[in-house]
DNA sequence: CCGCTATTACTGCAACTTGCAGTAGCACTA
DNA sequence: TAGTGCTACTGCAAGTTGCAGTAATAGCGG
């Protein structure tokens, strides 16, 4: 059983669902905390039939058929043990820091266009986080008796987000500075910085450039 | 070529490394960029040889034998195109969050106990950026010439995870209201926290209890 | 009422990735 | 001299992704 496994299970804890619904909300409201593909979705409830912890029967609809999955007794026992367990430390990746980290095989305007890119995602996926809420305020929730906990979930995507965002304009003007991105090594301005970093000091909001 | 290939081929551009050296160096610089195992770092390099992209020879040391893999003319020309091509979007996974979202299964305590958990492994990965920023500031920068690099990106571990930390103190005190885990729905203030954040007025520092 | 597009509802497969076990030499030390 | 830890990898099963493919239904314009 993975991480995965256990986050379908605890979806079909809430109700019984079809494979396709299961797909669906899972990219909708468990993409931000645990992103999984649609394919690897349509898997899993499989994977907890064989294992006992969950049945399926099938639909028709017409001509067409679905697949209904339930949460099994054993089902909802594993989950109890699941949450028992350590979690597992946050896995981030971030292409973008990666072409940060070899920005000098480019060009200034190459490092810009990776900020704005960045800038573009991260400005997507907080723009539908605010949608959500603005749309639980509006219609509420669809599991109502869970609104506290989306709400406090979606707290800290508002408030990484925003963070990241921050950091996008900082980046931008530290970059301004920097006559090229090649060989620029420990410049006074890079030596404070890391001097802060080191001593645990660094706060953006008072890291603004010294020479503007 | 998939972006961890392009990962390798870039940290081959600095100098020639042997398959050891490289999987030891991407799981240290690039580890909170661009997570990968050490398994998956050992056979990049191979691949990028099939393509042309590295040349590789035996060392020898004693009766042992390590493979050193250096880049090639088309290697850099494969790492120029793959600088213009678009970023992908991040991809953060947050098993606590994961259980955040389902904490209704369990107890107050098993939610707090989720929050330790974060706090300790996001504590772990901001303590080994000071660190590492500490250690460029006494003995410098393996590459010196990259520094600058370095220590922007480290702003971006140290912003990220601070903000996180910040986060985890807002949900104690948050949870610290709730007298259980099930069935709270949408009280006053999770009704005004989606308020905040559907109008996109949310902020961490002007959200604090307010009836504390 | 017919063709078109969008949505519903999946499956197969190759390629990518991880974690773990296993192999083996070398260096240091109790 | 046996044990521990580091160097230096490889094999393999299982997890995961992206893409292509299949097929039925619903709604809409003409």
């Amino acid at each position: 059983m993975t991480t995965s496994s256990y986050a379908v299970l605890a979806l079909l804890d809430l109700r019984a669902w079809t494979g396709y619904e299961l797909t669906n909300q899972a990219q909708r409201s468990l993409r931000y905390a645990w992103p999984k593909s649609e394919r690897l979705l349509y898997s899993e409830p499989k994977k907890l039939v064989a294992r006992g912890y969950a049945t399926t029967h099938k639909e028709q609809t017409g001509n067409r058929t679905s697949n209904v999955y339930e949460i099994t007794e054993a089902g909802r026992e594993a989950l109890a043990a699941w949450t028992r367990t350590r979690t597992h430390a946050p896995r981030i990746e971030v292409e973008a820091l990666l072409r940060l980290l070899f920005a000098d095989h480019g060009s200034i305007e190459d490092l810009q266009r990776v900020l704005d890119e960045l800038e573009a995602d991260i400005g997507e996926q907080h723009d539908s986080v605010v949608e959500l809420m603005a749309s639980y305020f509006d219609s509420g929730h669809p599991f109502p008796d869970r609104t506290h906990l989306s709400v406090l979930f979606a707290t800290f995507q508002i408030e990484t987000l925003q963070s990241i965002l921050r950091w996008i304009e900082f980046a931008r003007s530290e970059i301004d500075q920097w006559p090229t991105t090649k060989d620029l090594g420990m410049t006074e301005r890079t030596e404070a910085l890391t001097r802060l970093l080191g001593e645990g000091q660094f706060d953006l909001n008072r890291a603004q450039p010294a020479d503007d």
